[in-house]
RNA sequence: GGGCGGAUUCCCGAGUGGCCAAAGGGGACAGACUGUAAAUCUGCUGCAACUUGCUUCGGUGGUUCGAAUCCACCUCCGCCCA
């Protein structure tokens, strides 16, 4: 079996553009492709995290990829997939940003003896003269069918702006680009890529006559249709210091039963036999293959250690007793008064609640607990001595845990 | 540039002088049920205090005893005309 039927037994491939050529292509190692990351925060996300497995898969198989880091067009911003204009970033952050792509990158591309390599667009694109630019690609765009394009086509209700209406050009200018100075033949990106990745193919072939390839990869949505990656609190990053380790596998582990195998399958390196014997699991057996997961994808990102510290975590905390990793929070003596805290200060400075108003809430609805006892009481009162050695667990909900120590 | 319409709490969306911290829905959160799932049911959803206060309805000023609601100017957005 060859990466691209593999690829496509994953599930991972969306649309192509001619797919007996990229197959063989790719099968036979000789595909110099590009993935476009903008660098629209200080981290990648779950979303980056597919392309960059994308990446090593072909990698592996002989190909050689290209990470585009989005410096120029991240001054622009991509309308695909949104509803209003993205908040334009100040050129500090741009580079900020630019720099923790790189990092995080290179901790899964082996970009070592030219096997890969990293190109910034800001390169080209910054120095571009307005003019020369309108002359030597505008004529290549029919503002007609930009119209039709599906990535604009939602923008056009709300309203699109001529920056961001800019952007298929920017992207399609990318490949037109890295076909000539690296020999780039072959653009993957997310779904909603497609339309701004065919404006580049046509590009290429209008201009040189060549021909280049395109190829997006499905987006992870989950059963209901949304994106996945997303908590209410943002995205799920790859950072640690943004999202921890433990919580990066809380994600994982919670997942709904429609969308386990669908994850392993696309996330995972796991060979697909072994996950087609999983798919004969049912109802709670199917935690374990949750379980599965979350250490698979915890150990790709942050490590085999940190993987198995969120597993037993995990485990322990769940199974009712207490684990030594375990978000933990410090609480100083400014914290109490008189030598006693009550337990809204409590849940309010742990984190756990934004507000003093949420934390009664939670505890008038029976929602908080301390080293596994209920606390119904808004009015109970923790002394200072409860929070020193091992200090207190103490729970909001079902999931979310935080050991309370003194500094 | 001209005409018209709009901006409400996380989102959608009511509210057109006091009874509005603001209907309704969605989402989120908590509880029950479960398998750390889904579905369902219940509660809850500005901040703080235990029934009272404080800060909100694009921005700034103004009218009024009192404004999300009225007036002026400004900012942003949509539609139509150029």
């Amino acid at each position: 079996m060859g990466v691209y039927e593999e690829l496509q037994a994953r599930g991972l491939i969306a649309q192509v553009t001619n797919e007996e050529e990229i197959k063989k292509m790719v099968n036979e190692g000789k595909a110099v492709f590009y993935i476009g990351f903008d660098p629209t925060a200080d981290s990648l996300h779950v979303g980056h995290f597919m392309a960059l497995c994308l990446m090593k898969r072909l990698q592996m198989a002989g190909n050689k990829p290209i990470a585009l880091i989005g410096g120029g067009t991240g001054m622009i911003g991509d309308p695909s997939g949104r509803s209003d204009m993205r908040q334009m970033m100040t050129n500090d952050t741009i580079c900020h940003n630019c720099d923790c792509f790189k990092e995080q990158m290179s901790r899964f591309i082996d970009f070592s003896d030219g096997k890969a390599m990293m190109v910034n667009n800001a390169e080209w694109l910054m120095d571009l003269n307005y003019i020369d630019f309108l002359r030597e690609v505008g004529p290549h765009f029919s503002v007609n069918n930009m119209l039709r394009a599906e990535c604009y086509k939602q923008r056009m209700e709300k309203g699109l702006s001529f920056l961001e209406f800019n952007y298929m050009l920017m992207q399609s200018y990318d490949f037109y680009e890295l076909f000539q100075r690296y020999g780039c033949n072959m653009q993957f990106g997310g779904d909603d890529q497609w339309s701004n990745m065919l404006g580049g193919t046509e590009l290429i072939r209008r201009k040189l006559g060549k021909d280049a390839h395109a190829m997006t990869i499905t987006l992870l949505l989950n059963s209901e249709g949304k994106k996945m990656g997303k908590t209410q609190s943002g995205a799920v990053w790859l950072d640690p210091k943004k999202t921890s380790p433990f919580e990066f596998y809380q994600y994982w582990r919670n997942v709904g039963d429609a969308d386990v195998l669908k994850c392993l399958r696309m996330l995972t390196f796991l060979p697909l036999e072994q996950i087609d014997e999983m798919d004969r699991w049912e109802g709670s057996q199917l935690n374990q293959a949750k379980e599965i997961l979350a250490y698979e994808l915890t150990n790709l990102v942050h490590g085999e250690e940190e993987a198995k510290k969120a597993q037993e975590s995990a485990r322990a905390l769940f199974a009712g007793g207490n684990a030594a990793e375990m978000p933990t929070a410090e609480l100083t003596d400014d914290d109490f008064t008189d030598g006693g805290i009550d337990i809204l200060s409590v849940v309010q400075k742990s984190g756990l609640c934004a507000s003093r108003s949420e934390a009664r809430r939670n505890v008038e609805q029976g929602g908080v607990s301390v080293d596994g006892e209920t606390v119904k009481d808004i009015k109970t009162t923790f002394t200072k001595e409860q929070f020193s050695g091992e200090g207190i667990v103490v729970k909001r909900g079902k999931k979310n845990f935080r050991r309370v120590v003194i500094k």
